[in-house]
Formats: structure tokens, C-alpha cells, sequence
DNA sequence: TTATTTGTTCAATTGTAATTGAATGTTCTG
DNA sequence: CAGAACATTCAATTACAATTGAACAAATAA
């Protein structure tokens, strides 16, 4: 296996890796991913923390967590033992997965969330640890929280389709 | 002013805190916004850190952060002369100018990024580092990348409209 | 079976960014 | 003006998460 990097995917996995790093998420992923978006065959561990660097553990725990998002995925090579990676390359269906198994669960619990903050709300009032002024004040405050998270709700389906 | 907070402040705090923690943005910022947000009055420097238990150094240097992100105002309340803060309630108000701020410029960096990777693509193909077959498969995926961002570029002024 | 290759787990290190206390600067007050 | 009240800046600390090397486990080959 090469053992450099074309300079158009240097600066690619460069770019994925940075991306990752701002997103919270580690850098190491983003850039695994990035080598193997650009990569025509599928590469191994040994291959991925050849090209890119980074202990085989890296690599072995960035592909995991690759794999678990559906980024990624196992294939095998006829005459070689070990496994070998392969980006999804469907952007759009990376993003709806995305969607589905980080942006929903999230946003359903901070439905439920809203609705123990409410329920808060009225115990403070009742115990008299908020006046009636806050209360209302709080009250409507959170009312307009939900009703952005109501459109967020409303909105992603949408976007959905748009893709 | 108090010393403690009423259960319903002190769980949205927390969780204002958290989901900045989650974006990457420091959580004693997230928790500034999140107090100031349930405040009916404007709040000191000396408010903040005392009812978050902050240093007043992390209240200042939160409550700049806010303010350059348009996400709370100084007010003068008469009689002290201290600055005193408040949140800006119109959630609305906020995603618009965090796209505008944030997004939108990265997006366009973005566009012109691809375009980089494009020239370098054709670049690696002149001098041979790249073979035929890469060149072809580096060139669509990138193209579909490209694809992707222009629906991103489509839909963010959509989605403005929906708010 | 034993030796070798491969992949994962885990403790330790490293790097990075938030947080703080102390020092500094600035504005008000008497 | 001197002194106090505030806010900011900065160096140092602390907390956290990514990364690694080494130990371990599993599978294969000889």
C-alpha cells in the first residue's frame, strides 16, 4: 500500500479532520473518513494509520465509531486477512442518519425537558419560591422556547424531503 | 439580590449549560444565558458569579462572548453603576444572527475550500500522481460533495422564512 | 499445538481549552 | 485629589478528552 498521500487528499483529510474538530468530535475520525471518502479501493487499519499517522489504536477506535454511525463500512478483500473500510460515499443518506439517530433523539428529550421544566415552574410558584411577576415572566419565556422547538420539529421533516 | 436559585432557574441553567458543553462553547456561558434568560430584571457581574458560583473573571468574560454573539444587552439601571445584563428573548433573533455570523460565512468558505480541492484534483492528475481511474473517482465524489453543499447553500434561506 | 498476525481494550500521556486569582486599568465618589 | 467600586486582562491551574503504547484476546497458519 502507498505509503504518501496525493496532495488533493492530504489537504482533504485536512479539511474533513478540522471540520470534525469543530463539531466536537474527534479530529482523527473526521480524517479517516476523509481518506477513505477519496479512496477508490477500501483500506485497512494498517493502511489508515500508515497513511494518516496515527497508532493502529486510533485507527481502530476512529473505524468503530465510523461504523457506528453508518459512515462507514466493512468490506471484504479476497486473499487478505484483515478488514478493510470503505466510506459511504451518500452524503445525503450520512445526514439522514445523522438526523435519526442524533438530532431526534435529542429533540424529543427536550420536549420531555420542557415539559419538567413547566412542571417546575408551577411547584416554585406554589412553594412561594418564585413571585407572582417572575412566574409569569418564566412562564412566557419558556412558552416561547417551546414554540421554536415546535418549529424545529416542524422544520426538519421538511428539510428532509429537500434532500 | 438572592443567593440561591429556584429549582426551576437552577435545572435550566444546568441545561443551557450542557448544551453549550455539547456545541463546544464553554458551559459557564451557556449558564449566563440560561440565568439571565429566566431573569425578569437585569443582573450584575456580581449577580452572575454569585448565583452561578462562577469567578467574576468567567462572568466577564462570559457575558462579552454574549454580547458579541447578540445573545444579551447591557442595560443601565439607575441608581447602581454597575453594568447590568439581560437576555435577548427573541430566540428568533438569535438563530438569525448566529447564521449569519456563524453558518454563513463558513459555508462560503466552504464553497470556495472545494474549489481549492478541485484544482489541486486536476493538478495531482498532471503531474501523475494520481492514475486515470483515481482521478475519475476522486473527481465524482467530489462533485457529489459539491452537490450536497449547494443544497445546504438552497435551503438555509428557506428555512430562514420558516422562523 | 505453537507461533504469528490482527484487532481491541486500558492505563498513562499529551494537548487543549475553560476557569480562576491576582494584577491592572478605569470610572465614579466624597 | 485620594480612595473605593467595578470591570478586564493575564499567567497559572485545573479539567477534560484525544491519542498512544503496551498488554490482551482472537483468529489463522504452519
Amino acid at each position: 500500500m502507498a505509503e504518501s498521500l496525493p496532495s488533493c487528499r492530504r489537504e482533504f483529510v485536512e479539511t474533513a479532520g478540522r471540520l470534525c474538530q469543530r463539531l466536537g468530535l474527534p479530529r482523527s475520525t473526521g480524517q479517516i473518513y476523509g481518506l477513505l471518502y477519496l479512496s477508490a479501493r477500501p483500506l485497512s487499519l494498517d493502511d489508515i494509520s500508515g497513511l494518516l499517522s496515527l497508532s493502529k489504536a486510533s485507527a481502530s477506535t476512529g473505524t468503530r465509531q465510523l461504523l457506528a454511525w453508518q459512515a462507514v463500512k466493512q468490506v471484504w478483500v479476497p486473499g487478505d486477512r484483515r478488514d478493510h473500510f470503505e466510506a459511504i460515499g451518500d452524503l445525503r443518506e450520512l445526514l439522514r442518519t445523522g438526523y435519526e439517530k442524533f438530532f431526534r433523539p435529542r429533540l424529543e428529550r427536550s420536549v420531555t425537558k420542557m415539559e419538567q421544566l413547566h412542571a417546575n415552574l408551577e411547584a416554585d410558584r406554589k412553594s412561594g419560591a418564585l413571585s407572582k411577576e417572575d412566574h409569569a415572566f418564566c412562564k412566557a419565556r419558556l412558552a416561547h422556547m417551546a414554540t421554536m422547538q415546535n418549529r424545529v420539529t416542524k422544520l426538519l421533516p421538511i428539510a428532509e424531503k429537500f434532500f
